[in-house]
DNA sequence: TGTAGTGGGATAAAAAACGACCCACTAGTG
DNA sequence: CACTAGTGGGTCGTTTTTTATCCCACTACA
């Protein structure tokens, strides 16, 4: 059966690039805005011109304003953007990708963003976008999310809005402070969800790793085992997916540690867990935070990660990851993983 | 609201001429394959270029295939051409248009297809589509459908075909022999249809126009009386819109009659009836055929109609159309009916 | 008050589209 | 069987459009 769409893209071929170019330039004016030509040309890895001329066209129809301090997106271009979304991803092959994808990691959802992280810093708004809007699909009543660090994850922020008859959502800090950047750490973002949504929330002011001896004693602090209880009913986790080297670095684990790691294949990290190319775990690190154990018991997963550099992390964890995980990842990452696969 | 062709028609304003022009080719390939270039650039008006930029991609969609004697439309081109013609009569305004015209004119139902009749005589092949696929959606079996002459029903011929679970479907002409051209006349035209969709026919041999005495003659003839009887017993009306001048030089009146006809201001012409502008009849033959009497009780009534020319006699004649007329006509026409009635 | 970034304008160079042919071929006709 | 009108494909200057790269006046903001 020939659907109308179809028929349309049949005696129009060259609308589809078109189409495509045009949604990702408005659809990056919307996230981006005011931003002058150049800036946007430059994010997009485009020529002024090429921006110009597409722009020119959105202005021409309302879609877009040219004020003196950029251009911004009309509520008229924000409708269209909304309408055309499901149309775009489908055209541009996202929504099969995604499905091929859920079905060989044997996961409940993947999401592809269009664009290619490494090319376009710009795609972890577009994931942001996306994680927050299937995340504030799943929340209910009284619910505990626990939450990890990392620019991914970080994204979800300015897109987390109240919603209605939500009552008593807890974000916790899934794991201990990590290096010295703030921006990106559990703590602060647990803060910021919650602001954000109008919720409660806990941190864990505690370095991630130490030693057995303050571990054990830890353990019996009030503020220590008051989080872990948060962890054991959490209903909802967002994570991130990181390469063992990465985070190894991030940790300031020593030279010898990361000799080792090395030595034994970790390629991803999760949870202070290393797990090597086929997903079996090389090494653990006893961390004060969320246990593989507890994230399994979660109803609903949230896994964000985006760039091709990720891609041996992203292969390995799902190796392991609970299958009720739904994961958002840009279009770089989602095809270099189908080819993997196949 | 905001539908999703809505979007897409803001984002790429440009799609819309080009889809337009290229749907037209294509259907225009569909009518009158196979056809070459020149030919067609010529019944579309348009230069051979232009046709030959869009043909190729055409080509190369698979939509058209270029053999020895020419275009032909595959198909995947007429599964395309069914898909979007409702979406092309859209954006094209032919929907709204007729609709308009449906509540100016007080008729059931007012089809308007592309193009203009005078500038390319291809739009009549469309008209017949139309209008044949029209009249195909009413009929049921023992029906009995009266059909007049004129070149705009002789159109609907090629388009006809058997229906499933049709019976004794009935063609009779609606007037005698008018004039010498034998392909558009009622008898010519019920022998055809009447072929092409299986059924049965019956021909009044005898000129339209008879002297009184000779007319008082016939009413008592077999031949005529059986004719009668079907008039009495029709279901459907199928006639064009005839301009009053042009139909008395077609019935070869005198110049004086034809003085007579102008000094009464006779526009249109329908079964023997002349009709001024207002709608009145100013005129009346006395002919062997359908009486205006007995159309108004026809369940159904297709008019079909094309060309500017032919405005001031449709204007007059749906004065007193029949409200269940289904009037099929041509763009250029449509269009200046809408804007007299403004 | 300075500076970085904005939209709009201009212009020469490059590219694409166009128009107007020709060509070899063939289907249909007389 | 020859002929002609019509076919799709090819070619090549010319024209039009698009592109790239500046510059400019202005403004928001620090």
């Amino acid at each position: 059966m020939l659907t109308v769409p179809e028929a349309q893209r049949r005696l129009l071929p060259e609308m589809n690039p078109l189409l495509q170019s045009r949604y990702r330039i408005l659809q990056s004016v919307q996230l981006m805005q005011p931003i002058g030509r150049r800036t946007l040309a430059e994010s997009l890895k485009m020529t002024e011109r090429e921006i110009r001329k597409v722009t020119d066209i959105l202005r021409e129809q309302g879609l877009l304003d040219s004020q003196k301090s950029g251009m911004v997106c009309t509520s008229d271009g924000e409708l269209v953007i909304e309408q055309l979304r499901a149309l775009v991803y489908e055209w541009s092959g996202l929504t099969q990708l995604g499905k091929a994808l859920e079905q060989q990691l044997g996961l409940q959802h993947v999401l592809v963003v269009p664009g290619d992280y490494n090319d376009d810093e710009t795609v972890l708004t577009l994931l942001g976008k996306e994680a927050a809007q299937q995340f504030l699909l799943t929340i209910a009543n009284e619910q505990v999310v626990a939450v990890t660090g990392g620019k991914s994850v970080a994204s979800l922020a300015q897109f987390l809005q109240p919603v209605d008859h939500q009552q008593n959502i807890t974000f916790v800090a899934a794991r201990g402070g990590i290096g010295h950047e703030m921006h990106m750490q559990a703590n602060t973002l647990v803060a910021t969800f919650a602001m954000q949504m109008d919720a409660q929330h806990r941190t864990l002011f505690l370095p991630e790793h130490l030693s057995e001896q303050a571990y054990q004693a830890m353990l019996t602090e009030p503020m220590v085992t008051e989080i872990m209880a948060y962890y054991d009913r959490a209903d909802c986790v967002i994570h991130g997916i990181g390469s063992a080297e990465e985070m190894a670095i991030r940790r300031n684990t020593s030279a010898e540690d990361l000799r080792i790691l090395e030595e034994k294949g970790a390629v991803s990290e999760a949870f202070g867990y290393y797990f090597n190319a086929e997903g079996q775990i090389v090494h653990r690190i006893r961390t004060i935070g969320i246990q593989l154990e507890q994230v399994e018991k979660c109803k609903h997963i949230i896994a964000v990660a985006a760039g091709k550099q990720k891609v041996n992390a992203m292969l390995s964890y799902f190796k392991v990851a609970p299958k009720q995980t739904i994961f958002i990842t840009d279009e770089a990452a989602a095809k270099a993983i189908a080819e993997r696969l196949l």
